[in-house]
DNA sequence: TATGAATGAGGATTCATTCAT
DNA sequence: CATGAATGAATCCTCATTCAT
């Protein structure tokens, strides 16, 4: 279908060259049409790119909500650690899907801005409330040390922001050694003993 | 000066659109003048954004050598610490400064692209030396777990991204507050006992 | 069609301003359109001034091929003298087109250079081939002195340059007499007798 | 002095890349000063380049009479072909000066257009003025077939207009042989059995 | 003389977009 | 669906020129 063909393209060069070089002619040539054909799926540029853009959460959202069900029975440590780890084989798996993402997570158009804060404040709640009740069983259940739920809900955030930004910055061997090594010294700095 | 207020401008403009919205014109506006009175003073925008770039790094290195040197006889844990709160202080106090560096740094145009590698790399080196120098003293001292020094260093810049990130992200109080957690979870992990 | 309109503008343009000062702005203008459109049909002004170059040459080669074809069983004498007459009538006939050719042959911008250079080699082969044929039929039949044909090929080429150049230079009717007149001698000359 | 340097330059530039390029900036920058100093030598870019022009056309009438005056007891071929001669020499001796007055005399921007014309026809007259002398002489004296006196100037002038453009466009040696041919022709071709 | 600073005018080019077909 | 043609707006950049110093 032509229609997806130009959002994946779209998201491709969003994620190589930003929103303001990917161009709807430079999408076009690669999707192998001609500019003015994107306007018969899509309004115009803005609106494609909250498509992709669109996309793009769900695909998170999806993989996430998925994982996180895989995990009913398991340990707060295993939960915490297979959350991080997920997000961070999710961007390792799409490093393109996440580049993109960035683009528009940190450097926004101001067009675009209102739509995606929006469905961007969903994520974080999203994370939230999954964290919420993770922790609250972590304390209760005596395997991390009591202490304000929501700092440590704060602090993993923090955790997941520096992972996600090294993810961006690092090949993946250089990265997967400072995930485990960050991930350890995170773990002893809020478990139990 | 006008050589200096047009980069200025330049930066700030930067910071709050992006390389390509940062037009020659709407910069010339704000300075002041008209558009090609920007050429007696830079061969272009690139050689623009260039001096941008390098005044920004310029300043950073200078703030941090500063913090650095006033630091010779403190313990491990205060030179650490210390070295996190400087660099979340600069950017905080100079927020514009900041957005400005992530956009060269994260998403730079590729013309560009060279001459800011270079200088990014010189940068990764000079903290590395720095807190080899730290980290081994720290253990020898025993303020520290005895544990591979290229680890220490990894998941210290791996903290340093993740608040690096979130000072962009939160606004100064959320962020000073997650900052503290961090550290404080950060040096449990890493202390000994 | 838009496309050649374009090129015929372009090419009047050329002849009566020059490259340079045969903007793209003043040819759309001429042409009816605005400046953007001309980029649906050429890449860009160099693309555009190619394409009146090629069609230049074009013109000239099918002009002279027909009237050389026209000319089998006549007189050396007859060929040679219709040959720079068929040359000078083509130039009359098209005084744009020919003012076009010797901006862009004499005084050709270096961006157009080697392309240019090509065919313009190609069109020197061209009459040297024509020519050879001639002045050795010509020598062979004892209508022309015997001489070293190299001689008798450039100094025939040498009278064609001289009279271009006047074509450029005088009116049609001074120029008609001075034709005559150089023709003469020239004739008289290499003849035999 | 700065003023010559800045004409001569001038020249130099206007021989190679024609009046639109010769840019006052590039002339500035090859002459070691900087643009707008210029001005305190010529009111602006058209009056230097008219400056450029009659410079050129002095320096050839002067090489012109002065050949001239030492051919007083010549035969009348020998001073038709040392007039032809002498301007090839002239212009072969200084191809920078000849390029630039091709420039000139051939593509000139309107706005140089009415001073260069007149100066233009001066040097017509003079050409003419000194070919009817040596014409009538050469007839009188039975040097040269008795014709039409106009029309022997006028051939004459077509000779030299020839030789002028092959002068621009072959190299040196080539040049040198195609003279010494039609040089030959075109005297077979006037003087007397 | 010489120049640093500034500029109006204009040039090629790109881009998102429209519209008739 | 798809596109050829066209365009308004904007972008970077160049140039000749002015003027105060």
């Amino acid at each position: 279908m032509t229609k997806n063909k130009i959002k994946e393209v779209a998201c491709k060069q969003l994620a190589e060259k930003g929103y303001e070089r990917a161009t709807l002619a430079s999408i076009a040539t690669e999707v192998g049409i001609k500019t003015p054909s994107i306007y018969a799926f899509y309004k115009g540029k803005e609106d494609l790119f909250m498509a992709v853009y669109n996309d793009l959460l769900d695909d998170q959202f999806q993989y996430i909500k998925l994982s996180m069900a895989n995990l009913k029975n398991a340990t707060v440590k295993q939960m915490l650690y297979q959350m991080v780890k997920d997000v961070s084989d999710y961007h390792l798996s799409k490093p393109e899907k996440t580049a993109a993402y960035m683009r528009l997570a940190f450097f926004l158009p101001h067009e675009l801005n209102d739509d995606i804060k929006k469905t961007f404040n969903e994520k974080e709640e999203f994370y939230y409330e999954i964290l919420l009740g993770i922790f609250t069983r972590g304390i209760e259940q005596g395997e991390i040390k009591r202490q304000p739920i929501e700092d440590l809900i704060a602090s993993f955030l923090c955790l997941m922001d520096g992972i996600f930004l090294e993810l961006y910055y690092y090949e993946e061997d250089k990265f997967k050694r400072r995930f485990e090594q960050t991930w350890n010294i995170y773990w002893n700095g809020i478990c139990k003993e």
